[in-house]
DNA sequence: TCCGTGACACAAG
DNA sequence: CCTTGTGCCACGG
């Protein structure tokens, strides 16, 4: 199973009306330093994955190739209950607990000399 | 195999 | 707040 498919059944357990962050679903998947991964995933996924749930650390809406697909994610979702303020989602608020509090886990910052 | 790419994250300034 | 620099790693060519 790849990476890339192990992400899609991971967003498919994101309920409707919360959002999760690349670095969320990264983290769940045991590689919280992959994130980058999760965007390459969803950037061919199935047509059964809530792809408009994934949102960067920021709350916002990430640029992508097609940016038609940016407002169709926002419609989405304010279509179920997920209010943008000032253009950002409220992660506070909206963000799915998976795995409980995935968030702020421990960080390996570089080596240093 | 090696190398570049990218729907990211985070610490500093 | 915002901007910049750096770390990361799966995938494809």
């Amino acid at each position: 199973m790849t990476f890339a498919e192990r992400a899609w059944a991971m967003i498919r357990r994101i309920p409707r009306g919360r959002v999760a962050t690349y670095g969320q679903i990264g983290a769940l998947l045991g590689r919280p330093r992959n994130a980058r991964a999760v965007g390459q995933a969803l950037r061919n996924c199935p047509h059964d994955v809530p792809w408009h749930r994934v949102v960067n650390s920021a709350g916002g809406i990430s640029a992508r190739p097609r940016a038609s697909s940016m407002l169709t994610q926002e419609l989405r979702l304010t279509g179920e209950g997920v209010a943008l303020r000032r253009g950002r989602i409220p992660l506070r608020r909206f963000r799915w607990a998976g795995g409980a509090s995935a968030r702020t886990a421990p960080r390996r910052r570089a080596a240093s000399p």
